[in-house]
DNA sequence: TACACTATTTATAAAGATTATAAAGTAAGG
DNA sequence: CCTTACTTTATAATCTTTATAAATAGTGTA
């Protein structure tokens, strides 16, 4: 399943004329086998035991590629430090505003929103961003035992 | 209309035990006169007429304060810096993605994706945040008149 | 397979945004 | 007017991300 993403991911790369390094295939597969929506400094650690001499500027280059080619997205919340999630059929995200989790949910595009923005301001659209927030199950049950 | 507004937040600062500074005056103010969505740097610079010694952790702190009580959203967009917004009534953006732009539009709230996202993920959903992606019509102009 | 060309990595420093700290100042209630 | 606790200021520190230049290593080609 995901070893068929990460082909994808790599025939994608190629095409576009990037080159194939250790560093760029093991950043990849963290990413897509990852459901964690990990910092450039979570991949930077994971890595760290493969690849003892990797900078941590090679993470951050990398990760602007694999957003320039369309590879991944990135999320930036209030907090510090950007979060990088492989892309892979639409979806949203559901934030805890507690612990910080963050899970996936579906739901039919918002095309309506977009055609309704590109008539009212005269843009023409390209995409959007949407995340609900609230509090997770988790964090819901910790209170209630206060 | 915009009096209306600050006078509205001062009291709502006031309510919640928050003192009323002319530094926190000088911000809110400026927020509420604001069309512009700007940076703390942004807020720094426009007060430093007014108050030659205010320190930059100042607008800072404020910002945080005011987001705490509700007066004030913090958009978080890739670029290096947070914007700050005057919270009225609901609205969401529109971003141009060649000069960066941001354009308010109305649309009825996204309660029904709200639902379902509570529904499939289990969270006490609190609220949600969307932003629209595209090019405006200037930029647009440009690009067309190469 | 070996070569050459160029993209990439590394190591380091620099930039930029935000936060922490401690001393000095000041709003607000009594 | 006074007191007290909250704020501001000034400064330094932290943290994320980017820039730079030298060393390294993919990839197409012979």
């Amino acid at each position: 399943m995901s070893e068929v993403q990460l082909r994808d991911a790599l025939d994608s790369l190629k095409g576009t004329g990037v080159r194939i390094t250790p560093q760029r295939h093991a950043i990849l597969e963290y990413l897509v086998g990852s459901t964690s929506h990990p910092t450039a400094d979570d991949i930077y650690k994971a890595l760290e035991g493969k690849f003892p001499n990797m900078s941590v500027a090679t993470v951050y280059n990398n990760l602007r590629v694999f957003r320039q080619v369309g590879l991944v997205k990135e999320l930036t919340y209030g907090d510090s430090s950007s979060r990088f999630d492989f892309v892979t059929t639409d979806h949203y995200h559901a934030i805890c505003e507690d612990c910080g989790k963050i899970v996936d949910f579906h739901y039919p595009g918002l095309d309506e929103v977009e055609q309704l923005a590109s008539h009212v301001t005269g843009f023409k659209v390209n995409g959007h961003r949407m995340e609900v927030y609230g509090v997770c199950q988790d964090c819901s049950v910790k209170k209630e035992a206060h």
